[in-house]
DNA sequence: TGCATGATGAAAATATTTTTCTTAGATATA
DNA sequence: TATATCTAAGAAAAATATTTTCATCATGCA
């Protein structure tokens, strides 16, 4: 439900035609999707150039990829009935298992529906070229970049992680315009993780960012934009979903990077596999 | 699945063209319904006018229609998870896409299913009555160990995390009996993991592994052990799916131990929470 | 009050899709 | 075999849909 959620959450920022038309939005969403531009702006009373531009901020090239997005979220919506489940005291244990796993497929799935493939491309272009890889995340988004750093050096990049903003900083100050800087967080809005990605814009580097859908700072400021399911809500919860949202994204970024330049970089993954294999197995295995 | 069903079932009524065309849909759905009919018109070999006749033969109104309907038939068909796929070589981005979600989908639900709750149940009350949790994981189950850390700490439990083989035994050694050792390794073969929390054991502190399921060397040496889903092989989808699983088993854990002692965890937790958004709020955010 | 900013719609420009018209090849018939 | 008829299929025109540009108007601020 990312895209009625990130609707929902910008509506006090919206201005006066655009609220309209997002209110018409929430109230008749199956609607929409079967109808133009013209009679979208008819019935909520705004005008086709505002819903254009409206579909931009909400990540959509264009209005027919906005509702070709909105459609599949209302499928998503109506085939699997289980909710995002809230975690509470003292359920029995299978509940709590079943609630959790029926959080991370749908958070997985969601987040699969919303990956604008372009921006995947672009990223994996730019990651393949790249002459350095900076990652930056705070917390647990610094879990997912570690991840990401594991990957990276798999396959021979010179890739670099960090989690200490001072470090960020002063990394990201020493990037060019043939770098890549990745910046990871769930809310987009982690000061930290900004801060760097843009010092690392100024410098000139490729802007990578990996965050919840919807608008946020981390996004706006980076030059390629992937998304992640944004439902996620209440603390209790904790990350645990985003977490495993961001990480599937990390999983097709990498591998897609793999697959297009499979002869270059599938050598170096199976050697560093070979080489592990080798220097590990002088150990003794209990063999039981 | 009605359209592409009844596209294939009409195959042989169909003429040259036409059956191009229908030929190049069932192959590649997920393409098209993100395509202009000019372009699905280059790509088939067909012509816009015989793509609109072609939609009007199966019942939609126009081209945009048929997208539509299209679309909405693909998106329940990837929920459900399928068979675990391999990645190979110059796949289109959509299809790593779909094959990774699949993967990533299936580990969560075999491991959901593989799950013991009596050992699930075990492992909780051994973390919440542990004066000290140590974690190991090597390289990426240390990925997966930090996270467990970050998840501890927050609820204020003295947890430490090494991927380090000397501390992992430096740790391991000073533990008590009322200490609890958490050994993560996918394969349950990893040499310093094994070592590690063999050690623990010697110390007579409890100890948990988390293992992909079968024997192997590190769950037969522990207390309690938790599996994942073991389905994966090859190294090309590297160790992606094991993770998540491991991940999920950690959440669980996790949920269960602060479900099962509310009053306990909870304040904690949302203490954590309250206090890092204070300390960051300070930080002056860019409102768009 | 005057200036700047930005939201907004009208209209122009562009793109997409459908329909019409034409052609070429197939099939049937004398 | 020659001719007529039919139809698949594309080119191009027409219709429709969408985006972009530009002018206007309102609002906030000095």
């Amino acid at each position: 439900m990312s895209i009625l959620n990130a609707i929902q959450e910008k509506m006090n920022s919206l201005h006066l035609k655009e609220r309209a038309l997002a209110e018409f939005l929430l109230e008749k969403p199956q609607q929409v999707v079967q109808m133009t531009i013209t009679e979208l702006a008819g019935q909520s009373g705004s005008s086709t150039a505002t819903i254009s531009r409206f579909c931009k901020t909400f990540h959509s090239q264009n209005f027919p990829e906005f509702k070709r997005k909105l459609a599949t979220e209302l499928v998503q919506q109506t085939s699997t009935p289980n909710q995002y489940q809230d975690i509470v005291a003292g359920n029995p244990l299978q509940d709590i298992v079943t609630a959790i796993t029926a959080n991370h497929l749908r958070s997985l799935t969601d987040t699969t529906q919303l990956l604008d493939l372009n921006q995947l491309r672009l990223a994996i272009d730019a990651l393949h070229n790249a002459s350095r890889i900076d990652l930056y995340g705070i917390a647990t988004s610094g879990i997912v970049a570690q991840d990401f750093f594991h990957k990276l050096i798999r396959i021979g990049k010179a890739a670099a992680v960090f989690s200490d903003p001072h470090l960020q900083l002063t990394s990201a100050s020493s990037l060019t315009s043939k770098d890549v800087a990745v910046g990871i967080s769930y809310s987009g809005e982690t000061p930290e993780t900004i801060h760097a990605l843009r010092c690392a814009a100024e410098q000139g580097a490729t802007t990578l960012s990996i965050t919840r859908f919807g608008t946020n700072t981390l996004a706006d400021g980076a030059s390629i934009r992937l998304f992640t399911s944004s439902a996620e809500v209440g603390m209790r919860r904790g990350d645990m979903a985003s977490r495993m949202a961001q990480l599937h994204v990390v999983d097709i970024l990498f591998i897609g990077l793999v697959s297009e330049h499979f002869e270059q970089y599938v050598p170096r993954l199976e050697a560093s596999f070979q080489t592990i294999k080798l220097y590990t197995s002088k150990e003794e295995r209990k063999p039981r």
